[in-house]
RNA sequence: GUGGUUGUAGCUCAGCUGGUUAGAGCGCCUGAUUGUGGUUCAGGAGGUCGCCGGUUCGAACCCGGUCUUCCACCCCA
């Protein structure tokens, strides 16, 4: 070996025992929103930079791949850019493709593209790859599968309720019980700004207000202050810090806070009208917790705010997130469409299913019989009979060399397959197999017929 | 993108203030055992010490760069 090959930073080779446990995962995902009418759709790894540039913010640009053009792309830069060493300016020049960098976006465009051949409300679904130019840490990955249900064409609260209790059907389903499910709304948060006089500093409010649990009280209006808002303003607000309770005490509370702010009130309403129906319809594993700081993917999101905590002992950021965009494809020309969906983070889920030992035995498939190679004549009679195990549903295989018995038994071993056939001129003769159980160790001599039905 | 951290055999890790041929456990291969594995015993293979450069008589160890790992920030699934 002269040096050792590697794979990119932040990326994963996975070997068969986690692709079993990831397609578990991918299985239970994909048989919940089909039960819920999604459709599945598939849109390109990469785009035109244009589609992703700009929709995610200034630290979104930054963590987009671009794809370099091919040809002598440096041909047609600007000169001038590149003797200034300018990157920002090189790059539109020289790259004019981009890995997606989550499903929601191409969504939109793949809505405004093809909306002619659309039923609204279209309600898809989308399990794929997304790529992030970020520093790994836990639980973070350049390559990453998002799995995402959206319905768009459609106003109604409806749909929220829907998809708090997908996100709840989906992790009961994968037996992940405790998750806690934060919703907020934008609105709520806009009311906050206005009230306090500071609508012009919105996303600089949330963000502060977003790490509340993080840095604390103190931290949070710390860096409110840094970001210009003035002291008068964070006194006003000192209430949201107070709020504790029950969903509809939180609701209430707001109520006195957001009084003067009708967008605020809005908000509010929407929050209880979501409460109340899950209130009455009743979730399964999971619990629903109105959290007003927060804040995340504030970017398009104009209504509801989702983000799904893994249970308390997992030290793991959210494990899903989504929420309503009136707008989004909006900025690909078509008027009037609000969205609304939700994101599972494949990758993350398979942490805390791991980290709980919760995958079952079962997800592995694996092959139930190997049968013993002693020789041509012998490895042709057993191939008979393993194609009409094959038929009857069950894996088998036949060791490919007569090998030693001892290193076919250990690879039977190390394999964890869990019967052996045996099948040499004696048994030949008498048309039978010996069958082995490799944990017990007993053994049977079985005709074809007995063998099918004792592997089934 | 900023700051820190990590890298020694297939795996988990030792390796003293720089000093001869770099070690252990597990795993692997061979044999004891030529149609019976997981146990035992005996033997064996396997390392340009992440990579590049520097300091030194001498570097796994010190210095610089680079890549990788993990962590914090930023941000996020």
């Amino acid at each position: 070996m002269a040096q050792k090959p590697s794979i990119p930073k932040g990326t994963r080779d996975f070997s068969p025992a986690e692709v079993s446990k990831r397609n578990f995962i991918f299985e239970t995902i994909r048989g919940q929103f089909q039960k819920f009418g999604f459709q599945a759709i598939e849109t390109p790894s990469f785009e035109n930079s244009e589609t992703l540039m700009g929709k995610y913010g200034e630290e979104g640009d930054r963590l987009i791949f671009k794809i370099l053009n091919s040809g002598d792309f440096l041909k047609k830069a600007d000169s001038q850019a590149l003797g200034q060493k300018d990157s920002h300016k090189i790059t539109s020049y020289i790259s004019e493709k981009a890995l997606r960098y989550d499903l929601t976006v191409p969504f939109a465009r793949y809505v405004v593209q093809h909306q002619n051949e659309l039923e609204f409300p279209f309600k898809r679904y989308q399990i794929q790859p997304v790529w992030r130019a970020d520093r790994p840490q836990k639980g973070r990955f350049r390559e990453f599968f998002q799995c995402d249900a959206d319905v768009v064409g459609s106003t109604s609260l409806w749909q929220e309720v829907e998809f708090v209790q997908l996100y709840d059907a989906v992790f009961t389903a994968l037996g992940l019980k405790g998750t806690t499910i934060k919703i907020n709304n934008r609105k709520v948060l806009s009311g906050f700004a206005e009230v306090i006089g500071e609508s012009e500093r919105l996303i600089d409010f949330t963000v502060a207000l977003d790490k509340l649990d993080k840095i604390g009280e103190d931290g949070v209006k710390k860096e409110m202050q840094e970001k210009g808002i003035s002291s008068e303003a964070i006194e006003k607000i000192q209430p949201i810090f107070n709020l504790t309770g029950s969903f509809s005490d939180k609701t209430e509370g707001l109520k006195d806070i957001l009084a003067t702010s009708e967008v605020g009130k809005k908000g509010i309403e929407e929050l209880e009208f979501i409460n109340s129906s899950l209130e009455s319809l009743g979730l399964q594993t999971a619990t629903l917790d109105l959290d007003v700081t927060l804040a995340r993917g504030l970017n398009y999101y104009t209504g509801a705010i989702f983000e799904v905590a893994a249970p308390k002992e997992v030290k793991l950021g959210s494990i899903g997130g989504g929420g309503r965009y009136d707008d989004l494809t909006g900025i690909f020309g078509l008027k009037d469409m609000s969205g609304v969906g939700i994101s599972f983070g494949l990758d993350r889920i398979y942490l805390v299913l791991e980290e709980l030992n919760l995958f079952p035995e079962t997800v592995a498939q694996n092959t139930k019989v190997l049968f013993i190679n002693f020789g041509e004549k012998e490895a042709l009679y057993g191939l008979k009979a393993i194609k009409k195990l094959r038929t009857s549903g069950i894996t088998a295989e036949l060791y490919p060399e007569d090998a030693k018995m001892k290193k076919q038994m250990n690879y039977a071993n190390r394999r964890e397959i869990p019967f052996v056939v045996l099948a040499g001129a004696e048994e030949m003769e008498q048309e039978k197999f010996t069958l082995k159980n490799m944990k017990s160790g007993e053994q049977f001599s079985v005709s074809v017929y007995e063998l099918v039905e004792k592997l089934k």
